[in-house]
DNA sequence: GTAACTGCAAAATATTTGCATCCTT
DNA sequence: AAGGATGCAAATATTTTGCAGTTAC
């Protein structure tokens, strides 16, 4: 964990929230990871460290000052990602293309793929557009 | 629930499910609805006819049979939608647009408007695209 | 020192499973 | 009549809340 000691406690900091162990742990999981984690996930890895409600607590803050995000998935799992460049720059993008792998069950963020316009009927407008794409990832295929 | 018997009994028929009170009821439920449905939605609407357990063994019933889909959300809650096209004939197609309004929470299936392909990166398969839009809708703009 | 964070206990909520009974075909 | 569907009870899993003790600043 010292090795991303330092993007970890600068990413806290830049968000005004106190260094706490749970915190820089559960933040480098994430950078880590590479990858969106579900709860459960981010549990498992933290090994029993902390308690689960802190897992939830600590992931419910990092949402509110949108150090991670939540990911649309069409099982009833939610997942967490941190994006890279949000994360890097202090500033929030949304519309980013999310990529689900079937076989091994991976959700990454492809934050450098835009997403297309679209075309909405009369009377709607959009927002956020959020698109997840369920296949095969590199390493599966 | 006279009204929508014919279709609902045909639907169900269809797939080979047999045609008893609580599947006609709920099947009807979405037919109606014309937007997505979370269980706790489903559950409300059915009033109490029908035990807890049931909504959850015909939600999942009718996803086996490819009658309702789940849709991405990015908070907890699955909701399922009817999509019209695929109920009428049967054949199952996921690649649509979903529309959540931010202000009243309905989710709704645009089926006539198709994805726009994407490029996505060396190695990656993709099988199956969904978008969700979050804005206003119609009504509560 | 103080405000905020954590752990523990417990409550509330959501989902699954087993089994006896009832209903559709 | 037989197989499948339902209801009930209970087990399991998930998420939230309150509070006392601890830690970061």
């Amino acid at each position: 964990m010292e090795f991303m000691e330092d993007q970890v406690t600068s990413i806290l900091r830049r968000n005004q929230l106190s260094i706490t162990d749970s915190r820089k742990s559960i933040l480098d999981i994430f950078i880590q990871a590479g990858s969106a984690l579900a709860h459960h996930d981010v549990e498992s890895r933290t090994a029993g460290s902390y308690d689960r409600v802190t897992v939830y607590r600590t992931l419910q803050t990092f949402m509110e000052k949108g150090i991670i995000h939540t990911i649309p998935t069409t099982d009833n799992s939610i997942k967490y990602a941190l994006c890279k460049d949000d994360c890097q720059q202090g500033h929030h993008h949304d519309n980013h293309v999310h990529f689900v792998c079937e076989n091994c069950g991976t959700t990454t963020c492809m934050d450098e793929i835009h997403i297309p316009a679209i075309q909405l009927p009369e009377g709607y407008q959009a927002r956020q557009i959020n698109m997840v794409v369920n296949g095969i990832c590199r390493n599966c295929s």
